[in-house]
DNA sequence: TATTAAAAGTGTATTATTTCACCTTTTGAT
DNA sequence: ATCAAAAGGTGAAATAATACACTTTTAATA
């Protein structure tokens, strides 16, 4: 029996990571991981994990959305990419850094399980396609972020809006009107632009009749007219 | 003896990739390796991973400096990073995609070896330490990308070229002077701006004294205050 | 070496973006 | 219920960046 009875909020019968796990690791193998793993719920607005703390662990996220937050040395903030559950979070320090590079925080309330990483490192090492799966977890997170970036770089602010626009529509909510979870500052630094652009923005594409916004309730009106003004830049 | 005899521009005895790889495997595993692999020679300006292709193959590169480009569906190219050798080009595709995500490109002659990504694989997932090794290698590239995008992303254009010319006088030619290997349109597909924008910016840093540019010459006078804008942004 | 094409460079008009000084609405705490 | 703080919103002035129409320089080659 553990010393700490930490509290359990969800059931782990039907857990995707334990699906995922098992396809390559033996059943004692995972309950290895399993019992080390603490079942942790976070807020809206929680910081999951902290830019430059030491990476003690994962996150398998169950349920939720998070923002991969990036603060300079002047205190801005940038953020990289936002992802929805189910997702391997911290990852990026598997192979890389010992210290996380980013911050993640939650944006609506997440629930989620730690996983201890050097029991994850040695299982995978021996059961390398099971090491595989978990860096395409890993890296899924880098590679949707680079084509976040690719529109940064080289696309004017309304081109920029209109990718976050259908990206939160396709990839996070999965719905054409959606209630944003993010508030327009966090909008801004998604869109790398500041805030009072984004409202204009936002403003002028309802003005046009593409989009409908109430507040944080967003409706895709013309998702084509979007895709070409994403595309034009 | 091979079909083909291919050619031999450098004796193998001292290759990085060699030493990084026997402390690894076993010299007879490594032999698997440099039997399948070509040596390649690649002219300025060659492309040598074209983006949307099938992906066959690493390539060691052992000399040179290159690009990794991406263009966009309206024709408009990016530079995602520039890295020098020694590098493992074409692993972005390991444990991701089948097909190129980006072109790399020559910026200057380069030499190296090709590498047989299906060989490679099967070495390397019975040898797990040096599987690691090889990811870092891989996910090296991936993580000195996104610190040029979180600068492209918010910083305007001086602290963005301010950035540039830092990272390549540390990082690719290890000099306060140096011959730039980039055109000025390439030098602005990577500063995410336009061509007139990097030669108007170039030319006020020289104005003040910042730098000295003659041609492709540069010379970074007072990297301290080059510092001091790309905090400031 | 003359010719041509590509790259570099310039100044200005136009457009995009930020900043600022506000005001309004929403939200959370007491 | 009231207050304070945070978030949302607005329009206009100031600044930054691009696009354009050129000229000049450099490099490539017939």
């Amino acid at each position: 029996m553990s010393q700490i009875d930490h509290q359990r909020y969800f059931d782990c019968t039907d857990c995707l990571f334990k699906t995922i796990s098992c396809q390559y690791i033996q059943k004692d193998e995972f309950e290895k991981l399993r019992v080390k793993s603490v079942q942790l719920r976070y807020k809206k607005g929680e910081v999951i994990l902290k830019q430059g703390a030491k990476s003690t662990h994962f996150l398998f996220l169950r349920k939720g959305i998070i923002k991969f937050n990036y603060e300079d040395e002047n205190g801005k903030n940038l953020i990289l990419s936002i992802n929805k559950a189910p997702a391997l979070i911290g990852g990026a320090n598997l192979v890389n850094a010992e210290f996380n590079l980013f911050s993640v925080c939650a944006i609506e309330d997440c629930e989620g399980c730690t996983i201890d990483v050097s029991m994850l490192t040695r299982i995978a090492l021996a059961n390398t396609l099971y090491l595989f799966k978990m860096l395409q977890f890993i890296t899924d997170v880098f590679r949707s972020s680079i084509f976040n970036f690719i529109s940064l770089a080289h696309k004017q602010v309304n081109g920029r809006i209109a990718d976050i626009l259908i990206f939160l529509s396709q990839n996070i909510y999965m719905n054409n009107e959606f209630v944003l979870s993010l508030s327009r500052q966090e909008f801004a630094e998604f869109a790398g632009c500041s805030k009072e652009n984004v409202i204009h923005t936002l403003r002028k594409f309802h003005n046009e009749g593409l989009i409908t916004v109430e507040g944080k309730k967003i409706l895709l009106n013309d998702p084509e007219r979007l895709q070409k003004i994403s595309k034009h830049g």
